[in-house]
DNA sequence: GTTGAAGTGATAATCATTTTCATCTAGCTT
DNA sequence: AAGCTAGATGAAAATGATTATCACTTCAAC
């Protein structure tokens, strides 16, 4: 393993948002990237842990922490308070549709909220106005293993 | 203090959906509902404890808790994570539009938004699909407040 | 290579929320 | 009116995610 490339196969932009380079946060990030839907740190941290890549708790939420901060990751809050991370390829912003039995996250089609949170915005006086929209339910998979087992 | 109506003064309709009838919960209610805007846990019951009616925090989190799962309650979650209740007046889903200097809330036209959020849910194949629709801003009062200060 | 600021991570601290459990009471039943 | 008991209360402890500490390590500029 190189020693000296510990980013090696990230997206360069990756690089720069993040500080100092070290193997950690290119473990961290891999891992994130890696995984389909929404993750928590506590998870992904052990699911390093079991692909060997083991990295402190504390680094895998300082990281986290700061890839969002960069806008390079989507934060939702699942039911138990918990925050979720998602990896977001792009500078776009999307809403997602969140299984919460599994963390598999369908993109949705926003734009007719995105009008309408525009159009709000305008015709209510306030001033930068942000917005939080997010969807969760069971998925088909999850629906048919939940179902007939009682 | 008449000692055996706790709930006077309580809109009928509240009394039968939390269970029996206690002085405790009467008074989480009516602090519930003396409230503009959203309210925390913690800033109710201390909120209480200053106004005369001390309650346990413990029957604070279960009634306020009880209320939001009858759908009494509006609950959000602020940037720490902490849950923040609102007493809703009537059965109607209502999003809100909440200025984060001075903590207005201002009712907003969520109509587009439950048809969107309908439409996809059922484009989607999820099942038991709920939505978080959160608005914040300033509000223009906080928002002539703050642009001359700097 | 030296050096200093930045990063790491085990551990402890925080903080909102929930459990526990011994005690109390609303609101029937007799 | 007295008794009964499931439901309610609340102080204290537990939980669980997240953050702060701090001694130690490492990146990367010189």
């Amino acid at each position: 393993m190189p020693r000296n490339r510990p980013y090696a196969g990230l997206p360069a932009r990756e690089v720069a948002l993040i500080g100092r380079l070290t193997q950690q946060r290119a473990n961290v990030l891999k891992a994130l990237m890696a995984v389909e839907g929404f993750v928590g740190a506590q998870a992904l941290h052990s699911r390093m842990a079991d692909d060997g890549s083991p990295v402190g708790l504390t680094t895998v939420y300082r990281t986290l922490n700061a890839f969002a901060d960069a806008g390079r990751a989507d934060v939702v809050r699942d039911d138990n308070g918990e925050r979720l991370f998602r990896y977001r390829p792009g500078p776009d912003h999307r809403h997602y549709l969140v299984c919460t039995a599994c963390g598999l996250s369908m993109p949705v089609d926003s734009g007719p909220v995105e009008d309408w949170v525009e159009k709000t915005a305008r015709t209510s006086g306030f001033a930068n106005v942000r917005h939080t929209v997010e969807l969760a339910g069971l998925c088909p998979d999850c629906t048919q293993e939940q179902a007939p087992a009682r």
